[in-house]
DNA sequence: AGGATTCTGTTTGATTTCAAACGAAACGGT
DNA sequence: ACCGTTTCGTTTGAAATCAAACAGAATCCT
């Protein structure tokens, strides 16, 4: 388990523990590693788990099947990704996907309830521990929360202005750039890529917007 | 503070916490609590908090304005709402909406600090109290993630099947009722509840789905 | 029972998006 | 400099959504 630590400490979960605590604290843990072959199954859809997985090694899908037997990759998670944390930490639910190896990959496993109990033996770092876990759900509660006030938006000029204000607004300019090219933003607002480049145009012309490449500059009030 | 303690025990953070030991508890975690008349501002915009916030009485609303100062109401917080802590919980970021009062209201403030951090004098429910909050963030990450799929898809016609077909899964059975009327579904969905009434009746025409009411019965797999 | 209100389904024309295709520009590697 | 790949903008017809309006059904209230 060694020859994984660099990865482990990459983990925004043991953000801020130094790597020398790692043996003691895997093992106040009970923390177990599996190795999975290409094409194995980690977890199946409905699972009831009580371990959060912590890629170290390969590349994991979560795959998402509806009613119909109809499958769609929901996520793929590289190293050193984690799953199934919000389901442990929110109680009663199961797995809405099933995890699948993609390549040979090996999972740690950390027994939520340990994470989330402070140990009596006075374990240093549990909690700090907790706290990353909060701030990790936290975070990714803003994130998607984010998202969600652009994409509920109408209409695909009405979600670019909602992310281009929203980028505006956190980096106190109305100049500046995005982390996304085209094709990455059209799939973040979930929109059509030509659809949003001829928005982009009538923006431009309209005297709304202007940009090139990366960079955006929002020029006046949209009219409406 | 003590008239609100049937309220405070309604919170999902105090969840499984008795009320008798409220009183030192709420010592314990530094809890202040202040008025606010009508029309009056709890935090502004952009404020960094490190306070949860849990309302007692009254009426909040969560006000977001964008770059142009547009504002819209995001939310409507009634007791026991909290607000904040996802803010909080997620370190550095600061409030995305104002919070006002719309009626004359009572707030209750919990330090962000304090209860993530187990007090050396052994309250006995901090533990718990840890766990209630990290609970409440995951469940609110996955009401997200589920609201986002059904969002993300293109059509109508595939937000409202994505969303019955989870439902679907979620009861294990292919009839059921869903909690929504036709104007709350389409808000849910951001469509139009015109368009999402056209889109049930062509479903049901192709002999895909059967409605009444509030309960559906999904019969056979979409083409497609 | 009667009346008002809410909920639902349907239609309409205008608007918007989709999906596919194409060319130009930018980029990367050899 | 060359070639292959990726990115970006534009156009097109087809399809879907929006927005508004209306009527019937269900519900609530008195």
């Amino acid at each position: 388990m060694k020859k994984y630590f660099s990865i482990i400490s990459a983990s925004p979960l043991f953000q801020g523990i130094s790597g020398e605590s790692f043996s003691s604290m895997l093992d106040c843990l009970g923390c177990t590693q599996r190795a999975y072959e290409k094409g194995a199954t980690v977890f199946f859809e409905g699972d009831a788990i009580s371990e959060i997985g912590l890629l170290v090694r390969g590349r994991l899908h979560l795959v998402k099947s509806d009613v119909w037997g109809n499958e769609s990759i929901v996520a793929e998670l590289v190293p050193p990704e984690m799953f199934g944390e919000a389901v442990c930490c929110g109680g009663a639910g199961r797995l809405p996907v099933s995890v699948v190896a993609k390549e040979a990959s090996e999972v740690l496993f950390l027994g939520y309830k340990k994470i989330v109990t402070t140990c009596p033996s006075a374990c240093t770092f549990h909690a700090k521990l907790i706290r990353n876990m909060i701030g990790i759900l936290a975070e990714k509660n803003i994130l998607l929360s984010q998202k969600m006030e652009h994409i509920t938006q109408r209409t695909t000029k009405e979600k670019l202005l909602s992310y281009l204000g929203e980028i505006a607004r956190q980096r106190g300019s109305k100049s500046f750039d995005i982390p996304f090219n085209r094709q990455e933003l059209a799939d973040y607002l979930s929109v059509e890529r030509s659809a949003l480049s001829a928005e982009m145009s009538k923006l431009r012309k309209a005297g709304v917007i202007d940009y090139r490449k990366n960079h955006f500059a929002l020029l006046r009030e949209p009219d409406g």
